[in-house]
DNA sequence: ATCCTCCCCTAC
DNA sequence: TAAGGTAGGGGAGGAT
């Protein structure tokens, strides 16, 4: 069999394999404590409430900005954003390629160029829901919030990992530190995305290749992908381009042009199920929308 | 017209 | 077994 060959080489060149994948895997469940309870109810776990929240991706995404406000608060208060004296701006928008399942790999080579997915839940048929995918595994079709259920149907080698959530902000700090060291006109948006204001500061390829180079160093080895434009929104639709590993730029001249041959679900607020999903149906293209 | 409060919705 | 929280934008609708 083409797997069984493949196996076979690697080991002979001496790279890792599933099996290693799989133990480095089983070995990061082992360590972690919240796994190790097991108690699901305030009667077993007094503390079942701390304990959840503990747990909890969503908690720790959604009470992000006040860790960030501890960063903002060791630093200098920012300038005001100096006149682009008509001239067009230069925004970034940054974001961190597959940020939970990158900090998992990180440092661990066994899980280097593996499948590799981050949840809770140990059972391979449970319905534990991925909150991150590497491009390897993106490549078996699985993505954030699908069950591990169907996850591990689509790529039985799948390495599943648990969250480590200190390592997620100490890696945010540090690409929002690294991003600091260019410029202090940044915004930060979430724990693994950010804008920052680049305006005369040079060439748009090049700030970002040193800047990508930068966090990447910073971080141990995490990537981050970059889209420029005039402004926010032209940034983030470069973003989606650029990654990953990657920056892509759009000129204020080439905006209307690179935006027109979207899909308008690319667009923020434009997906389904919401008040404008309407617009889904009468017209799959930004072109088209003007003549609605 | 303007300013509120609530409430729904999105993104992360 | 799995860990669905949180902040902020914007519309509706009432009070001024």
């Amino acid at each position: 069999m083409a797997g069984d060959t493949r196996e076979v080489h690697q080991r002979d060149i001496g790279e890792p394999s599933n099996d290693d994948a799989q133990r480095v895997a089983n070995e990061m469940r082992n360590q972690e404590p919240l796994l190790a309870m097991k108690l699901r109810t305030t009667h077993e776990d007094p503390e079942f409430m701390s304990t959840f929240f503990k747990a909890s991706r969503l908690h720790f995404i959604g009470t992000w900005k006040a860790r960030y406000q501890e960063i903002l608060d060791s630093l200098p208060p920012p300038p005001a954003l100096p006149p682009s004296h008509g001239c067009e701006r230069l925004v970034f928008h940054i974001d961190m390629d597959c940020f939970f399942a990158s900090v998992a790999v990180r440092g661990r080579p066994e899980l280097a160029n593996r499948p590799v997915a981050v949840c809770w839940g140990t059972s391979n048929n449970g319905s534990a829901e991925i909150s991150s995918a590497n491009y390897e595994a993106r490549g078996f079709g699985i993505g954030a919030g699908m069950f591990i259920r169907e996850a591990r149907q689509r790529c039985p080698a799948l390495v599943t990992v648990p969250y480590e959530f200190d390592k997620y902000s100490a890696t945010a700090e540090d690409m929002y530190r690294t991003l600091f060291d260019f410029t202090p006109h940044v915004q930060g948006v979430s724990v693994d995305e950010a804008y920052a204001d680049f305006t005369g500061m040079g060439e748009a390829g090049d700030l970002a290749s040193k800047l990508r180079a930068a966090i990447k160093e910073r971080t141990g080895g995490c990537c981050a992908s970059i889209g420029s434009g005039p402004n926010r929104l032209i940034a983030r639709l470069g973003t989606k381009r650029a990654k990953p590993d990657g920056h892509w730029h759009i000129a204020q001249a080439q905006a209307a042009a690179c935006v027109a041959e979207l899909p308008v679900s690319d667009l923020p607020v434009c997906h389904p199920p919401n008040d404008l999903h309407g617009l889904l149906y009468k017209s799959s293209w930004i072109v088209d929308l003007p003549a609605i």
